[in-house]
DNA sequence: TCTGGGGTCCTAGGACCC
DNA sequence: TCTGGGGTCCTAGGACCC
């Protein structure tokens, strides 16, 4: 049997962990930029606060019923998802991150007959050890697994936040009271097409052929989301040491920028970042590609499709040495910057990845290769250690003007000496 | 006035090769 | 003057996820 275990609200639950006045509190956390609501406690949802809306439309909402507000706190939520994860690696010896607040666990050491105990002690030693509550679903499939969560979550009170779907029975009772766009794969697109053929519940996508789906949900995605529904495994669990094919940082800026410095400085510090994650997984890449977005004069157009211009270079060599990056990067910004045009956000794509080859002491590689491994083995280990980016490139620049708001962000109680949670 | 960031997989279609 | 079939590699774009 598969399961997933999923975090309650889970950023609001981490901040609620060192605000104990706000635990029945309504509570929403805001994206970067303090754009969107990205989490929210059901107390909040309560109130009629929608999910992934914008922070200025729910003001109003928020301000009547006294909402407690978060800019987001990530390395708080970092270090929070990091023990929930190394909590279940020791119930299940094969746990997949899936994301940041969600795994799922391999339960075929456990006798069947075990399953709903041993799902509620998972529960119950997540939430001991650190303080966060989740949501359990277990079933045959991925995708059943996922179904079964979300019934969890819709009705806590019944379920104690943990749901089975332990045989075929259970299964049709639980896809019947499930709508297509909840099922895990099927996104707004598809939700409305399937609505507008007549397919409203789970049960009834379950009920159609592969062959159909083949041909209406995007080809082999599709066939495999039936046979997932009918209860044939066919997503595996991923291995845990695969790497990202693909490293992006991308960000909106503070405030719209028109000078082609404070872009280039975002650019470089972006680059810095991607870099970094380029080499914790110990890749190398082969391509780098940045793209602005112009801010666009209509507010009112489909804001995710601004008007973004791209370019890419392909590197001479495979590179994971922060200053080698940054130099086509910032080139790339030459080419795209049009004088006079205000621009609303910038990004870094690192591709073509391989293992790097230059990771300390090759042998095989030139001396002033390994050098550069090494300096910035020195630079990661001291930004990660210190605060953030005490040490970082001249091109990033010190002032940074375009830097995102974050105006309502809570202490890194658990990352930062200085900023400690203080028992008084 | 104000709408996030970071990923994955898949398909279609063009360029090119023999 | 006529002009096949099969394969690979690449990019763009669409769909999805949290």
């Amino acid at each position: 049997m598969k399961c997933i275990v999923d975090c309650n609200s889970f950023y609001c639950s981490a901040e609620r962990l060192f605000r104990p006045d706000l635990l029945r509190k309504p509570v929403v956390v805001l994206s970067n930029n303090d754009g969107c609501i990205i989490s929210r406690t059901d107390e909040a949802k309560a109130f009629g606060v929608g999910m992934a809306g914008p922070y200025f439309m729910a003001k109003p909402l928020i301000d009547k019923y006294g909402i407690e507000v978060f800019s987001s706190n990530y390395n708080l939520y970092g270090d929070l998802s990091m023990r929930v994860m190394d909590t279940l690696r020791t119930l299940s010896p094969s746990v997949e991150v899936y994301s940041v607040d969600e795994a799922f666990l391999d339960l075929s050491h456990i006798d069947p007959k075990e399953i709903p105990a041993y799902s509620m002690h998972i529960r119950k030693t997540v939430e001991q050890w650190t303080g966060i509550s989740v949501s359990i679903g277990v079933a045959s499939t991925k995708t059943l697994a996922k179904a079964a969560n979300h019934l969890a979550k819709k009705n806590k009170a019944a379920t104690q936040c943990v749901y089975i779907l332990a045989d075929a029975v259970q299964e049709q009772k639980a896809l019947q009271q499930l709508r297509v766009s909840s099922l895990w794969g099927v996104g707004r697109a598809y939700a409305q097409k399937l609505e507008n053929l007549g397919i409203v519940s789970a049960w009834d996508l379950r009920n159609m052929s592969e062959e159909w789906a083949y041909r209406q949900l995007g080809g082999v995605v599709g066939a495999r989301l039936i046979r997932e529904l009918r209860g044939q495994p066919s997503i595996d669990m991923r291995d845990p040491l695969e790497s990202k094919k693909m490293i992006a940082t991308t960000r909106m800026f503070g405030d719209p920028v028109n000078n082609i410095t404070d872009i280039k400085e975002a650019v470089a510090t972006y680059t810095s970042r991607a870099a970094e994650k380029l080499r914790r997984q110990q890749s190398a890449a082969s391509m780098i590609s940045v793209f602005i977005v112009a801010k666009e004069e209509d507010h009112m157009a489909d804001f995710h499709r601004g008007n973004s211009i791209s370019d890419y270079t392909t590197l001479p060599s495979a590179t994971s040495a922060t200053h080698r990056l940054i130099k086509p990067a910032v080139e790339i910004v030459d080419r795209l910057y049009e004088t006079g045009t205000w621009y609303k956000k910038a990004g870094v794509m690192l591709s073509g990845l391989v293992p790097d080859d230059s990771i300390q002491a090759n042998l095989f590689a030139a001396e002033q290769v390994n050098e550069q491994r090494l300096l910035m083995d020195m630079v990661d280990n001291v930004n990660f250690s210190m605060r953030d980016d005490v040490i970082k490139f001249a091109s990033s620049g010190t002032k940074r003007d375009w830097k995102m708001r974050q105006a309502l962000r809570s202490p890194r109680y658990t990352t930062r000496w200085d900023e400690l949670f203080e028992v008084k």
